[in-house]
DNA sequence: ATGAAAGCGCTAACAC
DNA sequence: GTGTTAGCGCTTTCAT
């Protein structure tokens, strides 16, 4: 019996031939005799050899690994967004290193200085920080993704000199815009003039452009930046409503903030329709089991993963400028409902049972 | 400019020392005199290096990666489970490569391949197949801690000539037994007669046993296999739902069982808890929102995946034969009352607003 | 078709 | 305290 692990050596010796035989065998590359490819795999499998990756990546200097930073694995759109990665990747027999920021670009670095160290070939990202931390990562010549969303401070469309090498890094997102201009739309149809925000930059600008365009006057004091940290997010919704109880219907931008936002509408003793109508991004599990049902903006999660992982393991060098941008829908529950002004009562799409409707 | 990556030999170079000092200056073994550590230090930053960890892994003969299995990165006690991983790991400045299995024994087979081949150090994993499947883990020298669940057919309490090295392998544990033992006392307290379960093995007998200790007669046709796949569990709910439609208490062995089970019984107009009481392992944010609240058997998912991250990075070898096991707790909201009946009419803490309390 | 040999970038003896 | 050197296990010319 070994000691140890045996090396491409030992496969050598037992076969009767040369190391680079074995590896022209075992790696299908180059040709090689039916007779000696006989008696390497013979070699091979009786003494349950295993290339070494180690020896390998040094030499090819690469590690065939793919690095994936999300903001927070528990947040369920980033872990859908991971499974479609880890689906995409396994396919390929590639290995998913994954990192979470946190939301927090000084985390996001050192996440990406590993990457680097690390020699990872590609990374799949949900930016957390500014467009420079990414430049370390094109200088190593690693094929990145952005997913979900882009850098700070990175248009999605480049106007004249604007356009670095950053600008050139392919992304998979979502038409969040679509998706809010469709939310508000649909709020703004049904009478209200008073609709909040709360979430990210991103999506707050949409959300002015789709106030805008329906004709509701934009409310500063409506607009909430917040990114959906836990443990701030039931805060800045309960702040919201109070200091404004005059709101009418509220958007949040993530699964997070709406489920702050749930809870802190019922803190508050606000129902929901009645007193508030609530819509959130992002179709969860529970979005159906709460009451009243929750009115939403589905985004295909996993779908990004996939695409994103797609993307940046087949193409080569995928040099297109335009985003790939995957669709989103609003699906009809029972969290809205025409505004009651003042004490009055409504009765309009307060049934729990109203859904499966989609617009 | 450098066409590429400076090397350790370019830093040895500019600094004029040889290699192996400018290791030791950066790895901070070995001693160097301060004129010298500044000069590498220096040449080190002029030329912006960072040492390969490709070279480093092969002299090593090892990545100091983390290789961590979970059976679905969506099931929010997974993903809670790979956040505490993840952030050991991060203090440790170890990275982590995440697999899932789907609860598949031979995907497991694959990606525990994989984590030989590639030279993992440790592994943390939630075993979805039987023991055998990690004898090459053990063989490869890597350090293996199991979470959750221990592999099929691996007793916690090794007897006699059963305990094989696996026995040896730390594992972190939920109190689950205890979790399923107040969960069923508090429904026979209820009054309830006919509980039934959905879920896996391990749980399944803690649940006979349950019953057998709180009087409740055993009914094989109300405990029902399930792993908690989602497309699986609602069908699996809602066929015991009609199957007995005399089960009055149903307890879910996770989430994802849970929420088909709330599922499937709205949708055959079974009143929670008026028709049936729900008890579901896991506290997750929607306990809290659906209505009725639900009432659950929490497990600290965050600690037990810190708490195994910190047993394999941090102890050298533990050889510790009983498993960690951490606590569980009934906490008590608004989704049981007793039983009614027939067509009687209940009137008992289905008030959505029922929650807090601890039991 | 196949073997010998030269590294990939790093660390750890081992000399001095 | 510091330089020289020998590999870690693999792939890949380059001869043969």
């Amino acid at each position: 019996m070994m000691d140890h692990r045996a090396t491409i050596k030992d496969v050598a010796a037992a076969a009767g031939v040369g190391v680079a035989t074995v590896s022209r065998v075992l790696s299908g590359n180059g040709s090689a005799s039916s007779r000696t490819r006989e008696k390497v795999l013979e070699a091979a499998a009786r003494l349950d050899y295993r290339p070494s990756a180690l020896g390998r990546n040094l030499k090819l200097r690469r590690t065939g690994a793919l690095g994936l930073l999300v903001p927070d694995i528990t947040n369920l759109f980033y872990s859908r967004l991971a499974d479609g990665v880890l689906s995409c990747a396994r396919s390929m027999n590639e290995h998913v290193i994954v990192g979470t920021t946190g939301n927090d670009p000084e985390r996001e670095a050192e996440l990406i200085g590993g990457f680097v160290d690390q020699s990872v070939d590609r990374v799949i990202a949900v930016p957390s920080g500014d467009a420079e931390a990414w430049i370390p990562v094109l200088r190593a010549d690693i094929h990145l993704v952005f997913a979900d969303r882009l850098p700070l401070g990175l248009s999605p469309t480049p106007t004249g000199r604007d356009a670095t090498a950053l600008h050139k890094v392919p992304a998979v997102l979502a038409d969040d815009r679509s998706g809010i201009h469709a939310a508000v739309g649909y709020l703004a149809g049904l009478g209200h003039r008073r609709i909040g925000f709360l979430g990210g930059n991103g999506r707050q600008q949409a959300f002015r452009e789709a106030l805008t365009h329906s004709g509701v006057p934009a409310d500063d004091e409506l607009i909430v930046t917040a990114r959906g940290a836990r443990d701030t997010s039931y805060a800045a919704a309960a702040s919201l409503f109070q200091r404004r109880p005059d709101i009418s219907a509220l958007l949040a931008g993530n699964n997070i903030l709406g489920e702050a936002a749930v809870l802190a509408a019922r803190e508050l003793d606000l129902r929901v329709p009645k007193d508030v109508s609530i819509v959130m991004f992002d179709d969860v599990p529970w979005a159906e089991l709460c009451s009243p049902t929750l009115t939403v903006i589905s985004q295909p999660a996993r779908d990004m993963g996939y695409r994103a992982a797609e993307l940046v393991l087949r193409d080569p060098r995928a040099t297109r400028t335009r985003p790939t941008v995957l669709p989103t829908e609003l699906v009809v529950r029972g969290s809205c409902a025409p505004p009651t002004d003042g004490a009055g009562r409504g009765r309009y799409g307060t049934d729990p049972r109203d859904r499966g409707l989609r617009g």
